[in-house]
DNA sequence: TTCCATCATGCAATATAATTGCGTAAAAGT
DNA sequence: ACTTTTACGCAATTATATTGCATGATGGAA
């Protein structure tokens, strides 16, 4: 588990009531080191005991409008989540493996993108950017090669 | 029309057969201003004269896998289509108006992006990296406010 | 405590986007 | 002319996500 991370207080702060599954499906999220689909947390989840794939989905849902996590949109159809970015977890791009389909989190520093200027003149409203690399990870070109 | 493009020649140095159908597709990603979902192509298309949907999902894989066009993820469900990076056509990001849905493309300077560093040191193989801009466009923005 | 309101959840149905299987017709090669 | 390959259409199916409605839990007011 992220030592930095008190999900209970996570919740607390975003004034969302922290509800056993809430808990559940915040801590899944929180503790994984990549992000995870909906059914990836789903089944997760099912293993320790009963949750409704429904209830996974809304509660996702309702932590990335509450900026709890943050929705990704992977090279595949579904969408992966992860912790929002927050004072311990910087904004960071993701790796996605057309192969393999898991999606990695990259060091924050490892792509360098300056928005400022665009924030600066866009005449929109600005709420993140998503950088996401494709491509095939390493283990997906050993197996490949084997 | 983009007047650098000649779809032709595009489909033949990618060698793949022109035929009437794959035409009518990259002519009508190619000469929109903004990428384009499958559905958007799909019914463009059917206005002028027949064809089928799944066609269209085929032909689009098919450009996309000849590095003609570009599937780009949204902030929604469905995937985008654009032409892919060429000689005209810079790298570019894409701002995504989760309001109206619309797609756009933002100048290739307007988002300074560094990724010499990370081809250097990823392990596994880069195919593309691709940066959108999520949010609501100035024209939600009057509308909401009206 | 009892009543009421609110909200979280489950379940079934539905929506949306994309894919697959299979048949046919067109095109290309022999 | 015959065979092979390819493009396409249609129907069915899959994968992902959402909606509607019912129920049960929770918390406050009387």
């Amino acid at each position: 588990m992220c030592h930095l991370c008190n999900y209970q207080a996570m919740l607390a702060s975003a004034d969302v009531e922290a509800t056993e599954n809430r808990l559940r499906v915040l801590e899944v999220v929180g503790n994984n080191r990549f992000p995870l689909s909906a059914d990836d947390i789903f089944k997760t989840l099912e293993r320790s005991s009963s949750i409704n794939r429904v209830t996974v989905y809304r509660i996702l849902d309702l932590l990335v409008e509450h900026g709890i996590a943050e929705r990704l949109s992977s090279g595949g159809r579904a969408a992966y989540y992860g912790l929002a970015p927050n004072d311990h977890h910087m904004p960071h791009p993701h790796f996605y493996c057309k192969s393999c389909g898991q999606m990695d989190c990259l060091n924050p520093e490892s792509l360098n993108v300056d928005i400022d200027s665009l924030w600066k003149t866009f005449p929109g409203r600005i709420d993140k950017v998503e950088v996401r690399v494709d491509g095939i990870c390493k283990n997906c070109i050993k197996q490949h090669s084997d």
